[in-house]
DNA sequence: CGGCCGATCCACT
DNA sequence: GTGGATCGGCCGA
């Protein structure tokens, strides 16, 4: 039923974090959590592009038992709870030991939509899935799936849909909610998609 | 050890 | 437009 290709390590070792969170648009997240499958396409995403990003956790090299995650090689979960509330999932890049992540912001629905609907508690719209914790909650993730692997998981992985975002309907905007960045908060490392998503 | 605050969301005014 | 929910990480004392 799904001839789909996940994902593999070499998508997401690769140096440029920027890259990888441009790719990302448009690619499938799968989650088969609590024995329910749900998936939806990328629409937006974030680059934090480690210990030089005083937006990212890992700024000045921060190693904590949190932070950790994202010293590892890419291809893992980053999931952290934010707002005491929230949780957030980041698709570690790069190589072991280069603490490199993207935000996963947004997704379009495109399976489960009524699992999505029980999770959040009432039914979901179209749009649907756009804030990183609506993300998580719609996908039943939480920080407890913290390093879960993206690549052999069964439980949650990212696989090419053959949907093709085009450069024109990529937009690209400083990140959210990062002003104690300071000039960091300016870069531009924040891809959204605008406009319709286009299936081959 | 105490206190502040964050890569947020939603209900309510 | 705004404030409440809710908790772990981090910093300063």
């Amino acid at each position: 039923m799904n001839a789909y290709k996940r994902l593999q390590e070499t998508f997401y070792t690769r140096g440029d974090v920027l890259t990888i969170a441009r790719e990302l648009l448009g690619k499938q997240l799968v989650s088969f959590s609590e024995g329910q499958l749900t998936a939806g396409i990328i629409t937006e995403t974030e680059a934090y592009n480690g210990i030089i990003d005083k937006a990212s956790h890992a700024y000045g090299d921060r190693r904590t038992k949190r932070t950790d995650t994202m010293y590892q090689g890419g291809g893992i979960a980053y999931i952290y709870l934010c707002y005491g509330i929230h949780s957030l999932l980041n698709v570690v890049t790069n190589i072991s030991g280069i603490p490199h992540a993207v935000l996963i912001r947004g997704i379009y629905p495109v399976a489960g939509q009524e699992i999505m609907s029980r999770r959040i508690g009432r039914k979901i719209s179209a749009k649907e899935g756009i804030g990183p914790g609506k993300v998580t909650k719609l996908l039943g993730l939480t920080y407890a799936d913290d390093r879960e692997d993206l690549i052999r998981s069964n439980k949650v992985w990212i696989e090419d849909a053959d949907v093709l975002i085009p450069d024109n309907h990529v937009m690209i905007t400083p990140r959210i909610g990062v002003g104690y960045a300071g000039e960091d908060a300016l870069l531009p490392y924040r891809f959204m998609v605008d406009g319709k998503i286009i299936k081959l």
